[in-house]
Parts: C-alpha cells; structure tokens; sequence
DNA sequence: CTCCTAAACGTTACATGATAACAATGCAAG
DNA sequence: CTTGCATTGTTATCATGTAACGTTTAGGAG
C-alpha cells in the first residue's frame, strides 16, 4: 500500500495538511527522496549520473516546482552544463523514472518526494500563495467505458491552510 | 442540473462514448454552442466581437484542441489579424468567458460544446489516436481539509473506443 | 584487458508558445 | 459632443522546448 501522505482523492478528506505545505525536517526529507531514488535506479539499471543527480538534488531544495531554464541556470553556474538541452534531457530522464514530475499548468518540474511509492496516478495542490506543491494519490472514478486512460494530469490550484490563515 | 453528456467522474461509467467521439449531427452541435455563446454574452454584457466571435466558430469546426498559432493562422488568411496578440486576446476572452478551454497539456485551445452548463470542473478525455478531446464534469473527491481550490486542470490521455477498436 | 556498442553528453540552430508595452480606434454613457 | 474605457493593431521580445549531429564514456562481450 501506498504511504504517500496517507492522502487519498478517494478517501475522505484528510485531517492533516500534506507535508509541503507543512514545517517539516527537511533534510531528512531530501536524504529519503535521494536514498530511494538511489535505490530504484540500482533496482531498475537507470544510470543516476552527476547531472541527474544534481538536477534531482536541486529539485529537491523545495517543494516548488523549476523550470527547467531556471535548473539550467543552476548548473550552468555550477559549471555542469549550459545549453538547454542538458537540463532538458536530465530532467526527461528524471520524469521517465518517476524521480519528478511536471506541473503542466506551470511548464515546470517538481521532485517526487517519495519515488518509491505506487505512484501511477499522481494529482498536485499548487498553492498560489506560497508557491509550494503537494503531491497526492488521484484515482478518477467514472471514466466513460470504452475510454482507455493511459495518463492523467490532475492539478488543482488554490490556497494552502496556511495561506488561507494568512493572506499577506 | 448538467446536462453535458450526462457523464460525470463521480458515477458509474457511462455506457454510451462522449458526443466528441461518436459520429454527431455537427452543425446543430455548433449551431447550439453559438447560440449559447450570443446568449451568455447579452447576459453578462460580454462583447463577441467579430474576431472573437471567428475564432469561436474556427474552434468549433472539430471536436479537437488547436495551438493559438493554428488559429491565428486562420485569422490571417481571413484577413481579420496576423499578430500573435490578436490570436491570444481572442482566445483569453473566449476561456475567460466560459466558451472556450485550455487544454494544458497540449497547450492548446478548445471549444465549450456546452457553455451554458455549470461548467466549474471540466475534465478532457484526449485521445491520441484520432486526436479528439471530449468534455466532461469531474468533481475531485477528497482534496486534503484545508486546501481551497480554486482551479483545477483535469485531463486523461488515451484512447477512445473507436481508436481501440482500430488502432491504424 | 581490449574492443565494441549503446547511452550519455555537448553544441548549434531552430521551432513553438506567449506577453509587455504603447499607439490608434471604436463605442457607449453622461 | 466628449470623455472614458474596452478593443484592436503593431513592434519587439521573452519563454519554453526540440531536432540533429558529432563526441565522449561507461560497461559488457570476447
């Protein structure tokens, strides 16, 4: 079973706010997305390279989307690459392996916080207010027979609790 | 109530395929989304210009998303405008307006078959082979207590019965 | 260990998508 | 009429994304 946030679109809604939108050791955040991602590269002969690594690890600073000339402008200044399609192929690669994944409402890239988890189906809370983005299970229920899904985009937009609080 | 396709993400499948992927009588199909067009505006007091009022019938020709570019190319051989901020300001007054969608991960542009439903969750059901998009009503269950959701973007990308069943 | 191949990388050039800014025009209310 | 605001026209530029091609490198086959 999945233990992503324990959230679920199908379930009632959750008592707790996802974890991106709450204060949380962050650190230990990071060193779980990178072991795992270690992990499911070694288990599936994906080749983590420096680039990807980095780009995963930059990602990862936040839970907020990039785009990817914004990750290009961060290598280009550590000196890994500075034409787009470095930061473009890394994070293709990235998306591919189900390492991060692309908001499309905003053209950019987040990290997946828990790669491991079953994560065929993934819906994001974009907060408007701070910017963060939480990553929950969707499953949509009533797709029209005969309708074959093969990938869904599910984005909701609006406020975090917290924003809602405090609407500066 | 919606009478949009009498589908909807909350109940069981529906038997029949959406409008957009089934063989239709196309031009009441577009007759009545511009009827319901010219009606909403004199309500509101909405403006459907006649460059607007165009791009509205050009997106109605198919039941399939365009790239603003395609539309203003249209525009262009009519002669009604060739700059891209005609195209843009004419599809923004249609999507803000309730006549129109954007499809984001295509980045393009859709009509609304029909605009005077309550319309304040679509969900696009793209199919890749034939390239026709359907509309239909999705209400997100179980977004996490405390998220305000303002927007969302729902999209599912597959294939439709008549693709499935001939997959050219 | 050496050779070979497929993957990854670097770079050029371009394609596609979108908007800021400002001047000119039209239109409707007072 | 005239004033004010929405709409249109245009220029210029920015943002996002990719095709194509040659070079390098890692890792397996022999």
């Amino acid at each position: 079973m999945s233990t992503k946030e324990n959230l679920s679109f199908r379930q009632d809604a959750a008592s707790t706010p996802p974890r991106a939108f709450r204060p949380h050791d962050h650190d230990s955040c990071v060193a779980g997305a990178m072991q795992a991602a270690e992990s499911l590269c070694a288990e599936s002969g994906a080749r983590l390279t420096p680039v990807r690594r980095r780009v995963l690890e930059i990602l990862l600073e936040g839970h907020r989307p990039m785009g990817a000339y914004d990750v290009l402008a961060r290598l280009d200044a550590e000196g890994l690459g500075s034409k787009p399609p470095v930061a473009y192929r890394a994070l293709g690669f990235l998306v591919d392996n189900g390492l991060a994944h692309r908001i499309e409402r905003l053209n950019a890239f987040i990290a997946c916080p828990r790669p491991t988890d079953d994560n065929h189906a993934p819906a994001f809370l974009i907060c408007r207010g701070c910017g963060s983005v939480a990553e929950v299970s969707a499953t949509l229920p009533g797709i029209p027979k005969g309708f074959r899904v093969e990938r869904t985009t599910v984005e909701a937009e609006g406020l975090c609790a917290a924003c809602t609080d405090s609407p500066e």
